[in-house]
DNA sequence: CTGAATGCAAATACTTTGCACAGTC
DNA sequence: GACTGTGCAAAGTATTTGCATTCAG
């Protein structure tokens, strides 16, 4: 049982059976590291970083490495299962269970990260497009400030 | 002269006085490197890195360390007068024109960064801090694809 | 003159890579 | 049994920091 986890979400199971079935479909095995990895993926809604990653796949499987996990974070994200949240100044955050570009709200006093829906960015990256002349395939939508909590420290 | 430079913009010399004025105002020395400095942010519509940077103070002024561009490049973050384009795996690039957070596309061939306008993101940010709770005070969109040059070359 | 800024080099943080061994299919 | 995946350690990249010297105000 950890510190201050969240609950997992229903579909935690499904997204781990999504994530094998494509690691498979792309020829890759199934070790029982990246099963760890892919469950904690699964179950966790608060875009875990890869040392987080790794402290709760290594509670059980304690001889796992860092490595392990980077590489198979970016060959879950080479299939889409993953969706990385890259910063300048922060280890990436991963998002397991919405593996598609969506806008995220990031506290600069804590690090939490939620991404309550607030809908598509078609509009704007179709705009984006015709004004650039850019093909657009992916984006990156960060909203930075200071969650409820940590408003209140202040 | 440069390689491939974008015209400077019209506006480049006011904004080398805004920049100079605030450093001023925040009690900081005007030194030439940073002169310099300003001088590069104030006239490269295309959003240059450190690096590049560097490179161009480094013409005129041959005994620059980056280390320098550096804490120049933060001093004006703290102040407002230039806006820090963060990513996970580039460097980072820098706009010393709109130093404000606007929507930005960049090419994953090149490197070459736009920012048409397309419109305010004051909606979607009020709808995420309503429906998050924190508190926003800065946001990044980044749209990434291929531009024109780089599509024709695939 | 005096304290802030520079420039060098060393340190830091995160991520990637090479390779021998282990374990999946 | 073949060959991918693992884990360790070393390398790589981008950025920050410490400190003696220099220089702007």
């Amino acid at each position: 049982m950890g510190k201050d986890q969240p609950a997992p979400p229903p579909n935690a199971a499904q997204r781990v059976e999504e994530m094998t079935a494509a690691l498979r479909a792309a020829g890759h095995r199934i070790t029982p590291q990246r099963l760890a990895i892919l469950r904690v993926l699964a179950s966790s809604p608060d875009h875990p970083s890869v040392e987080r990653i790794y402290e709760q796949v290594a509670a059980d499987f304690p001889t796992t490495s860092l490595a392990t996990v980077y590489k198979t974070l970016t060959m879950l994200k080479g299939l889409n299962q993953v969706l990385e949240l890259g910063f300048a100044h922060w280890s990436s955050r991963y998002d397991g269970l919405k593996p598609h570009p969506h806008a995220h709200a990031i506290c600069l006093g804590c690090g939490a990260i939620v991404d309550p829906d607030i809908g598509p960015l078609d509009g704007l990256a179709r705009r984006m497009a015709e004004k650039s002349g850019y093909s657009i395939t992916r984006h990156q939508l960060d909203f930075f400030g200071l969650c409820p909590d940590c408003q209140k420290k202040v």
